[in-house]
RNA sequence: GCGCCCGUAGCUCAACCGGAUAGAGCAGCGGCCUUCUAAGCCGCCGGUUGCAGGUUCAAGUCCUGCCGGGCGCGCCA
């Protein structure tokens, strides 16, 4: 359970009390100390108002502590130290009816109402359907699935949203791979495009149409069908992907709609409106630099035909018109330079685009043989997510993916791949689950029992103590990764659960142990494990039962 | 050249909105299985947080300048 909220509130009134006001009350910091010493929680409130309030910070400190009015069932213990903190030590009740609110919440138990009523759109993937996702895409992929599952969690009800393009030069040059190949089965001399796609795949999908429609596509001019089978064929591939790891996309948008529904040309009419739109050299220029952006774009070629950023602003409007509340791009290091551009846009057009928040990963560095590897889907250099999944596994593909924050790279040693899934840190955290579902069937077994009241005050060896603070965190930590979109502040977390789980485990038994403590005990294990799994859960990675 | 991101232990990474003595895993060394799962636990080793300034009671975190790496800078998507 997440007690600052509380803390803030009753922080407030007691600055009130004590007469003091400024900026700094506004929202009240609270950290989890890096010293047990420093208590459980600790804020430095005193420190910042100090200035404001022409006071000593332990002063003020004192003064604060002096009107604070604190739940003793809750915080046991409060202290002014160092420079002017004040540390906070939780009350052995409270960590007590935390371990009672997970046992009886259970798999509810990290998830919250914050958010209850307001709905978010995650965008990901989004890849074309030129070619199987690769390995750079997984990394998209588990991202955006891992913050869609963090929203849900605090109460967002979550669309997951593929945007995609099936028209243009890629397609085309795609469709004419997939008819060179077919008529290369027919035997008929051809020459490969040279830009063409040349992976294997592509012969599966001539393949197909060979098989469907015999030798009846050889004169046939039109690339219609080579495309649709291609687009029909990749995309299925892409979905089973996403499937095996247990990703699943509620909505596809294709781009094209915007084009049909005639909304990309009523961005254009709407920016000429505001004088951010003129034209040069034949082509339709969007003034980015009157909105601060260092340059101007091209959103109408001077063959007529729109930019991908056209679209790309029509798409967003799109999206705040559906009337989302949150709206999250996940996109890869190459878009870092675009996107500025159509949210200026959106913005321009009268659209609250604070409701958009993209969030830029950076790229995946593949090593093969120690050196980097450049992937190219047209040129087949591509190592495919699935061929990943095969190599390790959904759970480690997930974990690997989502370990590391957004913002920076990511190394990915093909070579170490199975030998590193070996000794992945994500088998740590099954493991202790695993653990403590065979501790409690034996326990169990031997007659402990599940009790109505558990003994929860013969909790006192400091394993004990650390496990259950542990317990209390996970709310709050699911609720600062999806405020912040990085879901590997759950992973962090976990890490820390799993272990003050092992060394409990060490220490203190339950299998025979007196009834009363035995069953104390097994509680603990209990929520423990309901923590794990359910922060499991939010990753999408299972939480095994046995291994 | 310009813009954005990154630079923390030998390696891969944490460090919550600027907080108190910068932490994990892997690698290396040494211990712990006749009792609930050793995929575990305990200990040791390992740091001028790229460099130089600045702001602050307090800087890995903010600012400036350099150095190094990534991505972008197309009437490609």
């Amino acid at each position: 359970m997440d007690l600052r909220p509380y803390l803030e509130a009753a922080f407030r009134a007691a600055a009130e009390q004590a007469g003091f006001s400024g900026a700094s009350l506004q929202k009240i910091i609270f950290q989890k100390p890096a010293r047990p010493e420093h208590g459980d929680w600790a804020t430095n409130v005193a420190l910042r108002l100090a200035p404001e309030v022409g006071l000593p910070p332990r002063e003020v400190a004192r003064r604060l502590v002096e009107h604070l009015e604190l739940d003793p069932a809750r915080i046991a213990r409060v202290e002014v130290a160092g420079p002017g903190f004040i540390n906070l030590f939780y009350a052995p009740a409270f960590l007590h009816a935390v371990l009672a609110e997970i046992l009886s919440r259970g798999e509810e138990y990290g998830r919250s109402e914050s958010n209850r009523g307001r709905r978010a759109l995650v965008e990901f993937v989004s890849a074309n359907p030129t070619g199987p996702l690769t390995v750079g895409h997984g990394r998209n992929a588990v991202l955006g699935d891992a913050i869609a599952r963090l929203l849900a969690c605090t109460g967002y009800e979550v669309t997951r949203e593929y945007y995609f393009n099936n028209a243009g030069r890629q397609m085309r040059l795609l469709a004419e791979s997939v008819r060179a190949r077919y008529l290369e089965l027919l035997g008929k001399p051809v020459d490969f495009p040279e830009e063409g796609y040349q992976g294997e795949y592509i012969r599966d999908i001539a393949h197909a149409l060979l098989e469907e429609h015999g030798d009846g596509l050889a004169d046939t001019e039109d690339l219609a069908i080579f495309k649709e089978t291609a687009e029909r064929m990749i995309f299925a591939e892409i979905v089973r992907t996403l499937e095996r790891l247990s990703i699943r996309m509620d909505s596809f948008f294709n781009e094209h709609s915007l084009y049909e529904s005639g909304a990309i040309w009523r961005v254009i009419d709407r920016l000429r409106e505001r004088d951010l739109i003129y034209e040069a050299e034949g082509a339709i220029w969007f003034r980015g630099t009157a909105l601060g952006r260092h340059r101007d774009v091209v959103l109408v070629k001077s063959t007529g035909e729109p930019t991908y950023r056209l679209p790309d602003i029509a798409y967003h409007i799109n999206k705040l018109e559906r009337g989302y509340d949150l709206i999250i791009d996940v996109f890869g290091a190459d878009h870092i330079d675009t996107y500025p551009d159509v949210l200026a846009a959106v913005g321009a057009l009268g659209y609250p685009t604070e409701r958009i928040r993209v969030l830029i990963y950076q790229f995946v560095t593949l090593l093969k043989d120690g050196q980097p590897y450049k992937m190219s889907t047209r040129r087949a250099t591509f190592v495919t997510l699935d061929e990943l999944i095969d190599e390790v596994g959904a759970d480690v593909t997930r974990f690997f993916f989502l370990m590391r924050s957004p913002g920076t790279h990511l190394e990915f040693d093909l070579d170490l791949a199975r030998e590193a899934s070996e000794k992945n840190p994500v088998f740590y955290l099954q493991y202790a689950h695993a653990r403590i579902a065979s501790i409690v069937r034996k326990a169990q077994e031997v007659g402990v029992r599940f009790r109505e009241h558990p003994a929860y005050e013969r909790l006192l060896h400091p394993h004990e103590i650390t496990l259950m603070k542990a317990l209390v965190d996970l709310p709050g930590v699911i609720e600062e990764a999806a405020e912040h979109l990085e879901p590997h502040r759950v992973i962090v977390y976990l890490n820390e659960v799993a272990a003050a789980f092992h060394r409990f485990y060490h220490e203190c038994r339950i299998l025979g142990e007196e009834p009363e403590l035995a069953s104390a005990r097994m509680h603990l294990a209990q929520a423990t494990r309901l923590v794990l799994r359910n922060g499991l859960a939010v990753l999408g990675v299972s939480a095994p039962e046995q291994m």
